[in-house]
DNA sequence: GACGGCTGC
């Protein structure tokens, strides 16, 4: 299970006959002797004696678990649970939950404690519940009950079903807030929110004095917000004896969340999901691509019915198998009808609402679709999952600022959500294309939190800003590498957010304002003074949101041909404003997108994310105005933002990180790419190691700007034989380091190390992220570097 | 001359 990289997959073609082919792979899976309830942790006892009901004292900690006859006898009667749902009122229907009956256990253990830990299973009905009980037992009587979700559509869909299930209309007894979208009012006592919004409002209210509980939920996917919220309600619950804190977890989180908030209680709610067999691969898949296509195959000519998802890690993979499984099925003579749908969030929305769609009589729908549908997206009718193992993860290296995005293993967790998949509707099947000592010894429990693998420069602003003087000291449950949070430190007081002694400064303190990135927020800022802030909110708009370009299979030069057409040949930035000038010229026209291989819905957002961003100018008095025609401010105001990532012309079409020395390639989608046009210096909005180290959206700056906006990077005087020098030097560290990793991989890796202690297994793969990079000091010495931050 | 998983304010 290392880490691999795939070219394509090199696909057998011949096919062999219908028989051949299903005792082959009958040979080829073992049964593990292993359903998905154990692994969640709902384990059957013969004898029907069950372990739980009653509380276990445990280093003074106590453990409550429900009824296990109770969860079993609801197994058996869930078989009919989608006819009942649509006879039964919604009152029955909410009693019928897993949760009703230990409704009145879970309500003492909350008034007894300030601090809970709910470990509720699919099915149980807790997001829709819990809030609803707090409600009833009195809590809204002096504040609201607010329930965090990682996901916008989450926090929509419930609050609509909670308000029904109340009687009141949306948005008056129990509302949602989302990022573009405010749907409550002063009547509103539940309330369903991102954990982005509470975020947020605990910038305002730090002692959220407006909810008498907060419910966060499906805090196990541990998002970066999540996260962050973790520690700050901690503190929140300490000073605010009146607060009440629920947070959900995964089973297997359940003990490391309780100490983390000091052994508070654990409550068990068993959920509602059908049995999933697991099935092991035998031996080691060399090509998963492969082997997921002929599991398909087998799986559809068994003659079992039911719906399959397959899952992969990315675009290109998702191709090659959909168009393989229809290729080969197409060879078989009398095959049954087979529907075979991608599904990735890149996918225009059109072609996404097609999996939802119910397939004619007769057909089979076969997904193919990334992780996106492991949460985010819920499809009925699964019943068989066939599961790659592979995810693509993106990795930030704070040592040369580069993201690394590369295909990782699943982990446990993952395994296990991709595999609950097939039990939604009814028993299902879920086929694993990795051996079971895979399983067991080569994959984490749970994958690395997004907190100890991402860029924090946010984070910490955030942090600051809040008041918290010592960042290494803030309490995290998995704090980030401290190289992380040093170098974010940096990167602020570069741009002007952090002084010499690591406090805010007024400019730091209007970028918190933003919901941007803190040089995309400076960049902003700077474009007030620069006369051309009206353009460049459209640029960070535009930055602000996934790909704009649509690049369909079989048409990729014909799309390429027509996003040339928009192309500024010194700017990808000015490109994207270019883009977003026709769009407007063309009245917003969803048409005009489509044909100009321009994704719709990302263009919706941009002027979402403008107009608010707008709104937030607006609120601070900063003033809009457009430079018109002249676009050489905006691109020296983009400089004056990213002076920090800057590259240098080494050969044709080369360009070297001024800062590091180490070699960076212009992407091929850039408009600066083998145009003939290659100026001495460019800025870049980011670098990732995808292939290669490819710097994206560049454009082209003077070096005396450099020189002017970057003062503590570079200065003119200094230009020629010191940089020259700089770089041999630079050059020189590269090919003495030995390779470097980052901190999140050595941390992965000492946590494998542990795993494999345990299990008494030698190491088993070798995890590499990066190139090999370099130490910190950057050739170009600061000229005053700040007293440390404020430690 | 390559390609990008998923969220969120």
């Amino acid at each position: 299970m290392a880490i691999i990289s795939r070219k394509g997959s090199q696909l057998v073609r011949k096919h062999r006959e219908q028989k051949e082919r299903k005792k082959a792979q009958q040979k080829h899976w073992e049964l593990a002797g292993t359903k998905l309830g154990d692994i969640m942790g709902i384990k059957k006892t013969e004898d029907g004696d069950s372990s739980g009901g009653k509380p276990v004292g445990e280093d003074g900690k106590v453990d409550y678990r429900t009824d296990q006859k109770f969860a079993d006898h609801m197994k058996d009667k869930s078989e009919a649970s989608s006819e009942f749902a649509k006879k039964k009122t919604l009152l029955e229907q909410r009693q019928y939950l897993p949760i009703f009956a230990v409704r009145q256990q879970l309500l003492n253990i909350i008034r007894d404690n300030s601090i809970v830990i709910v470990v509720g299973e699919t099915g149980s009905g807790k997001t829709t519940q819990l809030t609803q009980y707090l409600h009833e037992d009195g809590y809204t009587s002096y504040g609201m009950v607010g329930c965090t979700q990682p996901r916008r559509v989450a926090a929509m869909s419930v609050a609509k079903r909670v308000s029904e299930e109340l009687g009141s209309n949306l948005g008056e007894e129990v509302g949602y807030a989302i990022r573009f979208e405010d749907c409550t009012s002063e009547k509103t006592v539940i309330k369903y929110m991102t954990d982005g919004i509470l975020l947020r409002e605990s910038l305002r209210e730090s002692d959220l004095d407006h909810y008498s509980a907060v419910i966060m939920d499906e805090a196990h996917e541990r998002s970066l917000n999540t996260d962050v919220l973790f520690g700050l309600l901690r503190e929140v619950v300490s000073r605010r004896s009146d607060l009440k804190l629920i947070v959900t977890s995964a089973t297997m989180d359940s003990d490391k969340f309780a100490a983390f908030f000091g052994n508070v209680p654990i409550f068990h709610i068993p959920g509602r999901t059908f049995p999933v067999d697991i099935l092991f691969s035998k031996t080691p898949q060399e090509d998963y691509v492969e082997a997921a296509v002929k599991q398909a195959l087998q799986i559809h000519l068994s003659g079992m019915g039911g719906d399959i998802l397959i899952f992969m890690p990315g675009q290109e993979d998702i191709e090659v198998t959909s168009d393989q499984i229809v290729e080969r099925l197409e060879d078989l003579e009398s095959a049954p009808p087979l529907t075979v749908l991608p599904i990735y969030s890149q996918l225009p929305s059109d072609l996404q609402a097609k999996i939802f769609q119910k397939a004619p009589d007769g057909v089979r729908k076969c997904i193919v679709a990334t992780n996106i549908a492991e949460t985010s997206l819920t499809v009925d009718g699964i019943m068989f999952v066939v599961d790659a193992g592979y995810c693509k993860l993106k990795v930030f290296n704070p040592r040369i600022g580069m993201d690394a995005l590369q295909v990782y293993p699943i982990s446990q967790a993952n395994a296990n959500q991709r595999a609950g998949r097939a039990g939604r509707t009814g028993p299902g099947q879920c086929y694993r294309l990795y051996t079971q000592s895979a399983f067991k010894n080569e994959m984490l429990t749970t994958t690395i939190p997004e907190i100890q693998r991402t860029n924090l420069a946010n984070v910490v602003l955030l942090l600051k800003s809040l008041g918290v003087q010592d960042l290494l000291l803030f309490h995290f449950m998995d704090p980030p590498p401290e190289d992380n949070m040093l170098n974010s430190m940096y990167q602020l007081w570069i741009l002007g957010a952090l002084d010499n002694t690591g406090a805010l400064t007024p400019t730091g303190r209007l970028m918190v304002e933003f919901p941007l990135d803190p040089a995309l927020s400076k960049m902003l800022i700077v474009s007030c003074d620069m006369g051309c802030s009206a353009d460049i909110l459209i640029i960070v708009s535009m930055l602000s949101v996934p790909a704009i370009f649509y690049r369909p299979k079989g048409r990729e030069e014909e799309s390429d041909q027509v996003r040339e057409k928009f192309s500024v040949p010194e700017s990808d930035h000015l490109t994207y404003l270019n883009v977003y000038l026709q769009w407007k010229n063309n009245n917003y026209s969803s048409i005009w997108c489509n044909e100009h291989f321009i994704h719709t819905k990302a263009m919706r957002k941009v002027r979402e994310v403008r107009s608010q961003l707008k709104d937030i100018m607006v609120q601070q008095r900063m003033n809009l105005v457009s430079c018109g025609s002249d676009w050489d401010i905006i691109r020296k105001c983009i400089c004056a933002a990213y002076f920090h990532q800057a590259a240098k012309l080494k050969g044709i079409g080369e360009y070297v990180n001024v800062r590091t020395g180490m070699p960076c390639h212009l992407h091929p989608t850039s408009s600066l790419f083998g145009m003939g046009y290659t100026p001495d210096y460019i800025t870049y909005h980011e670098l990732v190691m995808t292939t290669k180290e490819y710097m994206q959206c560049v454009t082209a700056v003077d070096g005396e700007w450099l020189a002017e906006l970057g003062p503590m990077f570079y200065s003119v005087k200094q230009a020629g034989k010191s940089r020259m020098e700089n770089r041999r030097r630079a050059k020189e560290e590269i090919t003495n380091m030995e390779e470097e990793m980052s901190l999140a991989e050595q941390q992965l890796r000492s946590r494998r190390e542990d795993q494999d202690r345990k299990s008494n297994v030698g190491s088993v793969r070798a995890v590499k992220i990066c190139t090999p990079g370099r130490k910190e000091e950057a050739p170009m010495t600061p000229k005053r570097t700040p007293a440390r931050f404020g430690l």
